[in-house]
DNA sequence: TTTCCGCTAGTTGTGCACATCATCATGGCC
DNA sequence: GGCCATGATGATGTGCACAACTAGCGGAAA
C-alpha cells in the first residue's frame, strides 16, 4: 500500500536525482514564489498577475501554472474572474477579524496538541532567531521584518507534531500577514510605527525562546496567543487614524 | 467590492439564468458529488477514478474535472499519481487520531467565536433533525445514518458566523467521516454495534437540539465537543477488537 | 451634449493531441 | 527453470489552439 518508501535502484538516480525535481517539487517551488510574493508585497493587492506571463518567467506553459493559481485561490490570496485576470485580493482589517480570532486559539494549541520537545538544534535555531532581531533592531527594514516574522512562525509551527494544526495555522498565517506591510505603508508616522513594532517583536522572540529554552511549550502558546491578539488590536487603532 | 448581490436586470438573465449555471457553479457541483461519493464509500479507499470516465459522465472534458481532483486532492481525500491514476486515500484509526484532536478543540470554538443566536427556522431545522434520527431508529441504515451525519453537521456548523472556521471545521469532518463506515462494516457484529451508534447519536442530538432551544451555543460546543472525543474512543476500541 | 449600442482587444476557461511515466505481460538469455 | 530486459498498455501531466467572456473605447443617434 505504502507507496511512500524511497526507490533503492541500481545506478543513476531515476527519482528526482539530486539536482532535477519532478512534478510536484516544481509545483511546489512555483507556489511558494509566487505565495512569498504576494505577501512581500511584490504584487500589491488589486495587481493582476498574466498566467502567460508566469509561465514564461517559470518556462512551462500555462497549463501548471493555472494549478499552482488555483491553490493560491483556494487560500483566498488570489481571485481568477474569467475574462477579466487573475487578481491578488485586496485585505480589509476588519474582514481579517475572524481569521485573527481563529488565530488566537489556534496558538494556545501549538503548545498543547502533540508538542515535541525541542532539541539542541532547535533551539540554536530560535537563538538564531533572536539574533537576527537584534540586528533588525539595529538597522529597521520593513521588509527583513516580514521576512524574519515569516521565518519564525516557521520554526515556531515546527513545534508541534499535530500536521493538520500545522497545515491549517500556516494557512491562516498567509492570509493575514500581508496586513501589516499594507497598512503600515500608508501611515504617516511610519518610521515609528515600524521600529515600535519590531521592539515589540523583538520582546516577543525574546519571551519565547525564554519559554523554548526551559522546555514549556504551554508559556509559548499562551505568550504567542497574546502576542497575536495585541498585535491586530494595534494594527486596527493605527488603520482608523 | 462585493459581487455577491443578485443582480437584478430587466428581461432575460445575463447571469447564471436560474437554469444555467456558470464554471463556478458548475465546479461547486462536481466537487461536492465527489466529495459525497467518497465519503459514502461509493468509492472505497484505494479505488481508481478515472478522469475520462468522470469528464464522460459530467459532460466536458478533463480539464474542467482535473480542478476537482485537485481540490479533493489537496483536502487529502484523493492521490494523483502520474502513470498510475487518482486513488481514493486509504485512512487508517491511529492516523487520524490527529485530527480528531482538532477537531474536539473546534468543536468548543463554534460556540464561542462569533456565534448566531438561531432563529425560529433554524430551531426548526435542528427539530426535523431529530425526527430524522428517530425515523432512522425505528429502521437502521448505515448509509441513511451517514447522511444525517452529514447534514447535521452542516447545521451545527452554521451556528457560527466565523467563517474560517466554518471551512477549516468543515474540511477536517470530511477527512475523518469515512473512517466509521469503513471500519464498522468489517466488524462481526454490525447491526449490534450500527444500532448501538445510532442510539448514541440519537442522544447527541436531542441534547444539542435541546442546548439550541435555550440558545445556549457554548453548551453545544461542550456537548459536541465530548461525542466527538467519545466517538473517536469507541472508533478506536473496535478496530483494535 | 448625452446616451446607448457595438466592436475590438485582451484574459481566463476548455478541449484535444501528445509527452511522460508506471505497471504488467512476454520472451529470450543465463 | 528462473531472471532480467523489453515492449505494449493505459494512466496522468503538459502544451497549444480555440471558445467564452469582460472591460473599454468610439461613433452614431436622440
Amino acid at each position: 500500500m505504502s507507496l511512500h518508501e524511497a526507490d533503492i535502484h541500481s545506478g543513476a538516480g531515476e527519482r528526482p536525482a539530486a539536482g532535477e525535481e519532478g512534478a510536484r517539487g516544481r509545483f511546489d517551488r512555483i507556489y511558494h514564489v509566487l505565495r512569498t510574493r504576494i505577501c512581500l508585497l511584490d504584487y500589491p493587492p488589486g495587481s493582476r498577475l498574466r498566467e502567460e506571463d508566469l509561465a514564461d518567467e517559470f518556462g512551462i506553459s500555462r497549463t501548471p501554472i493555472r494549478r499552482v493559481l488555483v491553490r493560491l485561490e483556494t487560500e483566498g490570496l488570489l481571485r481568477s474572474v474569467h475574462g477579466v485576470g487573475t487578481i491578488v485580493t485586496d485585505i480589509d482589517v476588519e474582514e481579517l477579524a475572524q481569521v485573527y480570532q481563529l488565530r488566537v486559539e489556534l496558538a494556545e494549541l501549538i503548545g498543547k496538541l502533540s508538542p515535541i520537545a525541542p532539541d539542541a538544534s532547535k533551539i540554536a535555531a530560535f537563538r538564531g532567531m533572536l539574533a537576527r532581531c537584534d540586528g533588525l533592531l539595529e538597522q529597521p527594514d520593513p521588509r527583513e521584518f516580514a521576512r524574519i516574522n515569516m521565518d519564525f512562525f516557521h520554526l515556531l509551527n515546527s513545534l508541534t507534531g499535530n500536521e493538520p494544526l500545522r497545515e491549517i495555522a500556516e494557512r491562516l498565517y498567509y492570509q493575514t500577514t500581508r496586513i501589516w506591510l499594507k497598512t503600515a505603508s500608508r501611515l504617516s508616522q511610519y518610521e515609528e510605527v515600524l521600529q515600535n513594532e519590531i521592539t515589540i517583536f523583538h520582546r516577543e522572540v525574546a519571551d519565547i525562546v525564554s519559554a523554548v529554552e526551559v522546555g514549556d511549550l504551554e508559556a509559548v502558546g499562551h505568550i504567542r496567543r497574546s502576542h497575536i491578539s495585541m498585535s491586530f488590536l494595534r494594527l486596527r487603532n493605527e488603520s482608523r487614524s
